[in-house]
DNA sequence: GATCCGTGGGC
DNA sequence: TGCCCAAGGAT
């Protein structure tokens, strides 16, 4: 059922949107868009800035801190396409563990997936590492502050460079993400869908950009995003450069920014295999490419409809099914397990059952999970 | 440009 | 519950 929206002056009989109508008669009289809502966005975002572990205060000089723009970087990857509330308890123990880039660079490939563990998108954390290291070989420790040489780093694209530059070297870069493009796609009402409105809102915003202050500029966009041009019910009257929103006189402020239709996920189908024996599990190392790409797994077949051939033939016992959501298709993940009195030879790793779900993509520790409560129900059932 | 690549939370 | 969404990048 399609969601019902108001659709301002025209849709409605009682009739007169006297608020749309209102801003109309403002924005004709004093142009499509003000010139003073950049510095309305600043204004509010100084006084209504969250407080984040990788964030300088409004209108502070950056640290003097030379791992400044490490930990900067470091937040940008976590952060893409993740929340704020998923990224942050990853961000302080990955600056513990390696608090410089230097300290990242020298780490151990293992130690690093499995600290990402759980975090998703994993190609990120084999870009960080990689990125990490270029800086060390090419740019001696320090991270260039230039969006072009950021641009060439492993992991880093328009987005995170232009973040990198503004938010840890204070330069003055255009900085767009999805928050952005929400806020600008609004403000100019722009009917055409994304990606094609991307030029128009980096047009929009590099005329807009306070100088010298792109870092809360692009920050106070964020903050805006989220707590008051937010993706459905936007806070119009709580926002502080509503009386310039062409979006807010259209009547639908939420249905900006337009996009295309996105098709429905397939269903795949698969089986992973638990093989215990002595106390420990066998685990494989995934390819490094691809779905879960370097990361430790159950042994599984293929997921593409194929024939699931065990790696050992036996008694197999079934464990249930776990259903695992991902980007693009959904998984039924069926799980059998077989108990041996010693290992066989086998490639892959040996780890103790105890700490088996530690370190493993969510599908994977599901699929633990799921093993080990079927151990303590025979063990209830047994006592 | 289109597709692939995780996960958790909100409504 | 199912769908949308989140500080995107690589191929």
């Amino acid at each position: 059922m399609a969601r019902v929206r108001p659709r301002g002056i025209s849709g409605r009989f009682s009739g007169v949107d006297w608020e749309g109508f209102l801003a109309i008669r403002l924005s004709c009289h004093s142009g499509a868009v003000s010139d003073s809502w950049p510095h309305d966005l600043l204004d509010w975002y100084g006084a209504h800035a969250r407080v984040l572990p990788w964030r300088n205060p409004p209108g502070a000089a950056l640290p003097d801190d030379p791992d400044w723009p490490y930990r900067v970087w470091l937040s940008e990857v976590m952060l893409q396409q993740t929340t704020v509330e998923a990224a942050t308890p990853y961000f302080h123990a990955f600056t513990a563990r390696w608090p410089t880039v230097a300290a990242l660079a020298a780490c151990d490939d293992d130690d690093l997936m499995q600290a990402w563990a759980g975090l998703g998108y994993y190609a990120r954390a084999r870009n960080l590492l990689a990125c990490a290291r270029a800086v060390v070989a090419q740019h001696g420790g320090r991270f260039p502050g230039e969006e072009a040489a950021l641009r060439a780093l492993p992991g880093i694209g328009d987005y995170t460079a232009a973040a990198v530059a503004a938010f840890g070297f204070g330069r003055d870069a255009v900085v767009i993400d999805g928050n952005v493009e929400r806020v600008v796609t609004r403000l100019l009402a722009l009917a055409e869908p994304l990606p094609g409105a991307r030029g128009a809102i980096r047009a929009a915003l590099a005329t807009a950009m306070p100088a010298g202050r792109a870092g809360d500029f692009a920050q106070g966009l964020m903050d805006l995003a989220r707590r008051v041009c937010t993706p459905r019910a936007p806070r119009c009257l709580a926002c502080p450069i509503a009386a310039t929103c062409a979006g807010r006189q259209t009547g639908a402020p939420e249905d900006f920014p337009v996009k295309p239709a996105k098709k429905a996920r397939p269903q795949r189908q698969g089986t992973a295999w638990w093989i215990e024996a002595e106390g420990q599990v066998l685990l494989v190392r995934r390819p490094a490419k691809g779905l879960l790409g370097g990361m430790l797994a159950l042994p599984s077949c293929d997921w593409r409809g194929q024939a699931a051939v065990p790696p050992l033939s036996g008694d197999w016992q079934a464990m249930g099914v776990v259903r695992h959501g991902f980007t693009h298709f959904e998984l039924a993940l069926t799980v059998k397990a077989l108990r041996l009195a010693a290992r066989p030879e086998l490639d892959g790793e040996w780890v103790a059952v105890g700490s088996a779900a530690t370190g493993l993509p969510t599908l994977f520790a599901k699929a633990v999970q799921l093993v080990l409560a079927h151990a303590r129900d025979d063990g209830t059932n047994a006592a």
